[in-house]
RNA sequence: CGCGGGGUGGAGCAGCCUGGUAGCUCGUUAGGCUCAUAACCUAAAGGUCGCAAGUUCAAAUCUUGCCCCCGCAA
């Protein structure tokens, strides 16, 4: 089985690790080293990383569906692609190069949550439910039939983080299992039923902006949703301050706790926040040229007392 | 050369602009208070002020070079 890979984000590494053991991977396909961070020095995807170590052959082109990039992927004559968090969507023409198909790995249950953020979705909405879906790729993103889909439980202590974890480890199995059946032609393709629909957009850097009118719940499922990035953030002194870890608490003295943002109480279990609903507890944070923390230490360096709002910055963008 | 913040007892910070015996909050240790405590009171220990060179009678503080950490941006 001559398998082309196609992923970029750590969430595929599981994936090309367990499938470079069994099948012959001609080529891992990930997006372009880019100029990153400070210094904006080059930097590859965390599939390239593995590729390499691998001793895997890569390919990075700009653009996919392109003319350039379909006359190579002709070359491998490939009989199956297998996808799974790549950054970029792939044209029909692309698609229907492989001799079999191409598959494709998603966190969620679909047809929930199609798009390019599915796990963080999922805990930004609170469910206590999600999944993997192995599915058969079309040309709409997220649409074709399915092939295995496994749900997971999601616990109130997991973040996206860790949730990314267990589904790319499940996302490695399942490939497995989809590609043995596929091998065995012992398969059945299940349509998605369009009727329950719901989309899971790329994250922008400004969902991670906490609206502390929203409830305690809400922001505390925000703050583990948004990780790693954009991660969970407000201003504090006219400072960006990211919130990394919280928990929540049950209202305390309610009539006079003040308005949403502010702080009601600073203690060593954490700096404890009014919101529109209930109150929260900051336990882990890091505020702009600084390093993350939690929130005691924090506590001991900054004269952070009760009445000091945290919210939106008074400079305005001129 | 993308923009910016920072490296000061174990932790987090102030002091630097306007050089002159190193301070705060917390932690640690000992003692006290208390039915009791992670609470409170008292005391103590603990610092080559990132590294190097320079200016000066004198450098955490001014100048120069280097190392390291971090935020933004992507």
């Amino acid at each position: 089985m001559n398998i082309a890979f196609f992923g970029s984000a750590k969430f595929a590494v599981p994936a090309l690790k367990a499938l470079a053991g069994l099948y012959n991977v001609s080529c891992v396909v990930t997006q372009p080293d880019k100029q990153k961070g400070r210094g904006l020095t080059l930097e590859h995807t965390a599939v390239k990383d593995q590729a390499l170590e691998l001793k895997l052959k890569t390919y990075q082109p700009v653009k996919i569906n392109h003319a350039e990039a379909i006359a190579f992927f002709k070359k491998l004559k490939p009989d199956l692609f297998v996808v799974a968090a790549y950054g970029q969507i792939l044209s029909q023409e692309v698609l229907d190069i492989p001799q079999i198909f191409s598959l494709n790995a998603h966190a969620s249950l679909l047809p929930k949550y199609r798009g390019a953020a599915p796990i963080n979705w999922a805990i930004i909405n609170g469910d206590t439910k999600t999944g993997l879906s192995i599915i058969k790729m079309e040309k709409a993103m997220d649409s074709g039939p399915i092939i295995l889909q496994k749900e997971i439980n999601i616990s109130q202590a997991d973040t996206a983080i860790s949730l990314e974890g267990k589904l790319a480890d499940i996302a490695a199995r399942l490939l497995l299992e989809a590609i043995h059946s596929i091998e065995k032609r012992n398969y059945i393709l299940k349509p998605q039923d369009d009727k329950n629909i719901t989309f899971a957009p790329k994250l922008k850097k400004e969902d991670g902006q906490i609206n502390w009118e929203k409830s305690a719940i809400d922001i505390f499922n925000l703050i583990k949703g948004v990780l790693p990035w954009p991660g969970a953030f407000t201003y504090y002194n006219d400072k960006l301050l990211k919130i990394y870890r919280s928990q929540l608490a049950r209202a305390l003295g309610r009539g006079d706790a003040g308005e949403p943002g502010q702080i009601i109480q600073v203690s060593k279990e954490g700096i404890i926040v009014e919101t529109g609903k209930d109150n929260l507890i900051i336990e882990e944070l890091q505020i702009e040229g600084k390093r993350r923390m939690p929130a005691e230490e924090f506590i001991a360096g900054h004269r952070i007392s009760p009445g000091d709002r945290l919210g939106y910055p008074e400079k305005k963008i001129a």
